[in-house]
RNA sequence: GGGCGUGUAGUUCAGUGGUAGAACGCUACGUUGACAUCGUAGAGGUCAUAAGUUCAAUUCUUAUCACGCCCA
């Protein structure tokens, strides 16, 4: 019989919409009331799936899936997030292509014009990862600008101002001159680039003398309001308190002293330049210095810079500058140095600090809880050494910049009077209370903040504002706080620690009790994906050339803590190849008819086989358990798999030929249900891990019908392991060393495989006469054996070997060169004695005999003697050869 | 400079204070009506290096080397 091949994208298709239109992802109550919720780190709405997405959301899915099927109320809340700077610059870059710019538009046909596309693409994503099978309650989806999560970001905002925890101030901050916005420090990437320092002179006034200073970035002279030098230099002491003429600017300054400038760097002097400099900043708030700021807010000079340098970029006049410089004589000498420049992660130019008014939160009061409930284990990180990295930020955390200078965003609501007080409420009317109340004033004008918030401000709430928040839902008082966050390292700065500050404010409880971080997916060699390298691998392509299921079973068992994985194609495409090893499995049962159509009583199981497949599920089953639990995903794939390739197919399946083939009806028939069952199980095991593959067999065996359930509703399998079974499951174990060895025989003997033999033993090989007593008609056919015959007779067309630490003969129809089984046999004797030499050393020595455990002392001796008799039977193997 | 992590088979990775494991790859051979996207058998390791603790170290400690990441 032919059998069709499993056809994934046409499988997964109809599995999805059947999900999906049976509204299957929704939470459903229970008899236990136990709850599992998850949110998903949601994606960026201009956002494509990556595989970074497919590792996370595979994983979520796992444990999602895993706590559905055992039976808690589930809910995987799904959405994704407005992305302030890339959907600008998304829409910005379309009404380019119009030759528009957003100013012709105006602020609110502008964001008009933004959720129009939002409309109509922000939805990809959502749609690939329901292809890659994540179960997501997708009626609930949301998003970070949608009105209730909007009204939940201002309350927020409200409440943390009203607690003095926001506050506006004017500061230094990481400026993008691209973007034209402040960015917050975590937006900042410190890049290491060659530079070149430039050592200026700068001449002492009143004196012929010069300083001599270096620096990186020479145009920001134009802003310098003192040189700095250190109060233990003694070579500048004498020139403390004197003043120095900028070289080109021709403005004095003063050479003050400071612990900043360091005498080991450069030549010791360093000039100040607090405007454009954080360090710097500190030494002019010190030192009572002016501060100068020379650039535009596109980075170009403004007119507190030289006139001739109005309007100019700052590296052009960077360049000017040298070339004056040069003109000058000022310029003693350039040297090529390795340094830091920090970067816009967005826009990938060189920041500026620029001195801004804007809203900050008090990240450090905030901080304060979150640390204390990880210290406490209420939220627990895992691998655990992340709680390291979470407070080494959280300990020295900084300020943390919200505002942001562009349109698409939560509108801080902050409103203006004309003398430019601040009111701070939930809409204008409130604000305009406020200001009544404060001015008794009749008539105000009230304008609002033009600026919006950091879309992580919003994604902070994420785990109570998708629940309703501050309303006071059921979902709320239900999934709150969610089980566990799964999510990258690299976010959790970004989104973890900000969400832990959120949900600890404003709610009783932290918003998840455990967080799984994983790893970041590279290319085979170890390197990051990245477009310019060309290595990225798209996992839609993935999904299209080998199924979604394969994908996710590799990206699974790829995951174990605190490593990256390494992604292949090669490992893909072994994994799809277990997915057809499991439906030509399958197929098999089709073929011999094994059908689940009966109720079954486990506990009255008759077969040997049936007996011992069972107890090795329950194995399998357990192990599996316990490692998705403790988020051992790779563990728990590795289990399933090995259980079901190298168990139920190469073994289970090979030893219902032989009874199929047989004319004992009982056991046909428990065994054609019993295949059929465990086949049943297995896919309830790995429906987890490749949930479409799982659930279309379930459906084409029609276990649904049995069941009562879809696959996705059905019960975790919890069987309890049936002591009464093991002995023989130890049978079939050792059946199965048996057979083994024999193959082993043949192959050596370079016997071809298809040969059958006769098996010799005598009676002191009793263990081997039970067994294959017991189960004959299973040895003969899967061992290929033709004759058991009881009684040892050496022929030149028969071999002994040792399996099960007892002798057995095979006999074969025609000679076979045993010279070579000699030397092999007596290079193993030679092993066996040095490892009984070593044994009995280490029981000779009497340190170990007292301090080692008595069960170590007692495995050794036992494994000596064990020993001893195999070297003895295989000697004698070795003399019978002539 | 501060911190974190990783070095185990050709490769990717598990693992353990008491005889080193898997997958993939490799080699040889193909046998039955599930499967060549397969089967059977096999080769392959001084567990980075050094010292220490211990009866016993691949595992614990320290140092060194290599690589990676984060922060400044």
């Amino acid at each position: 019989m032919e059998f069709k091949k499993y056809n994934h994208t046409k499988e997964e298709k109809k599995i999805s919409d059947f999900w999906i239109k049976k509204g299957l992802f929704k939470p459903r109550k229970n008899n236990s009331n136990k709850k599992f919720s998850v949110v998903i780190p949601p994606p960026n709405v201009t956002g494509r799936l990556h595989m970074g997405h497919a590792l996370n959301n595979s994983l979520q899915d796992v444990l999602v899936r895993f706590n559905r099927m055992k039976g808690l109320e589930t809910l995987w809340q799904p959405g994704t997030d407005h992305a302030g700077i890339a959907t600008q610059a998304v829409v910005e870059n379309n009404l380019h292509k119009e030759g528009l710019k957003k100013n012709d538009l105006g602020r609110e046909k502008f964001i008009k014009k933004v959720w129009d596309w939002k409309e109509e693409s922000g939805g990809i994503i959502l749609d690939q990862l329901k292809k890659l099978g994540c179960s997501c309650d997708w009626s609930r989806t949301r998003f970070t600008m949608d009105k209730d999560l909007s009204e939940a970001v201002i309350k927020v905002f409200v409440d943390l101002y009203n607690n003095n925890l926001i506050y506006k101030d004017k500061k230094l901050v990481n400026w993008d001159t691209k973007l034209q916005t402040a960015i917050s420090d975590l937006e900042v990437i410190q890049k290491d680039v060659q530079s070149q320092l430039y050592y200026i002179n700068y001449s002492i006034e009143n004196s012929n003398q010069e300083i001599t200073i270096a620096t990186t970035r020479p145009e920001t002279m134009m802003g310098d309001t003192a040189i700095a030098v250190n109060p233990k230099d003694s070579r500048y002491k004498s020139l403390i308190g004197k003043n120095v003429l900028i070289p080109i600017v021709n403005r004095s300054i003063k050479i003050i002293s400071d612990h900043y400038a360091d005498p080991e760097q450069g030549s010791g002097a360093v000039k100040i330049t607090p405007a454009h400099d954080f360090n710097d900043y500190q030494v002019g708030v010190r030192n009572k210095l002016e501060i100068i700021n020379i650039f535009e807010k596109n980075g170009t000079i403004n007119k507190n810079g030289i006139k001739e340098f109005h309007g100019l970029d700052r590296f052009a006049a960077r360049k000017l500058l040298l070339e004056k410089l040069k003109e000058k004589g000022s310029l003693l000498k350039i040297e090529n140095i390795k340094n830091k420049v920090p970067y816009g992660d967005r826009s990938n130019t060189v920041i500026e600090p620029l001195l801004t008014e804007q809203w900050f939160v008090d990240a450090k009061s905030l901080s304060k809880k979150p640390i204390k409930i990880v210290r406490e284990g209420k939220t627990s990180f895992f691998p655990s050494t992340w709680s390291k990295t979470f407070f080494q930020w959280m300990n020295n955390i900084e300020p943390w910049c919200i505002s942001r200078q562009i349109w698409w965003g939560h509108r801080i609501p902050a409103w203006y009077d004309e003398k430019g007080n601040i009111f701070v409420a939930e809409n204008e009317k409130n604000a305009l209370a406020l200001a009544k109340k404060k001015n008794k004033k009749k008539q105000f004008k009230l304008r609002q903040e033009t600026d919006v918030l950091d879309t992580w401000f919003s994604s902070a709430l994420w785990p109570f504002a998708t629940l309703g928040w501050p309303s006071k839902t059921a979902e709320l008082k239900k999934f709150y706080p969610t089980s566990v966050l799964v999510t990258g390292f690299d976010i959790i700065f970004f989104w973890v620690a900000r969400m832990l500050m959120m949900g600890n404010f404003f709610n009783k409880n932290t918003p998840f009790k455990k967080v799984y971080v994983h790893a970041l997916v590279r290319d085979e060699k170890g390197q990051k994906m990245s477009k310019s390298k060309g290595n990225v691998i798209d996992p839609l392509e993935l999904i299209k050339e080998f199924g979604a299921d394969s994908l996710r079973f590799t990206l699974i068992s790829m995951a174990s803590p605190g490593r990256d994985v390494k992604l292949s194609k090669n490992r893909v495409t072994g994994n799809r190849n277990f997915i057809t090893k499991i439906w030509s499995a399958n197929n098999f049962l089709k073929l011999n008819s094994c059908k689940l159509n009966k109720k079954i009583n486990i506990k009255l199981i008759k077969t040997p086989i049936n007996q011992w497949i069972f107890n090795e599920y329950i194995e399998t089953q357990n192990n599996v358990s316990k490692n998705i639990e403790s988020f051992r995903f790779d563990e728990a794939a590795k289990q399933v798999y090995q259980f079901v390739w190298h168990l139920y197919c190469d073994w289970y399946l090979e030893f219902l030929k032989p009874i199929f083939n047989s004319k004992n009806k009982a056991q046909i028939n428990e065994s054609k249900l019993f295949a059929s069952f465990m086949m049943a199980n297995i896919l309830r095991l790995l429906h987890p891990f490749i949930p479409f593959f799982t659930e279309a067999v379930w459906n084409k065996n029609n276990y649904k019908s049995f069941f009562k359930k879809d696959l996705i509703t059905s019960d975790w399998p919890n069987y309890q392991r049936l002591n009464k079974y093991k002995k023989k499951q130890n049978d079939i174990n050792n059946l199965i060393e048996l057979i083994s060895g024999i193959r082993s025989a043949k192959a050596e003997l370079k016997i071809t495989p298809k040969l059958f033999c006769n098996i010799l033993f005598d009676e002191k090989s009793s263990k081997i006469k039970k067994l294959t007593e017991n189960n004959l008609n299973l040895f003969k056919q899967v061992g290929r054996v033709n004759n058991v015959i009881q009684k040892i007779r050496n022929n030149k067309n028969s071999l002994e070997i040792l399996v099960l630490k007892e002798k057995i003969s095979l006999e074969f129809s025609e000679d076979v060169d045993l010279i070579s089984q000699k030397e092999r046999i007596s290079k193993k004797i030679e092993n066996l004695n040095s490892q009984i030499n070593q044994l009995n050393n280490k029981l000779k020595n009497k340190a170990y005999l007292k301090n080692a455990p008595k069960e170590i002392v007692q495995n050794d001796k036992k494994l000596v003697k064990d020993l001893i008799v195999e070297d003895e039977k295989l000697r004698s193997i070795v003399s019978s050869i002539n």
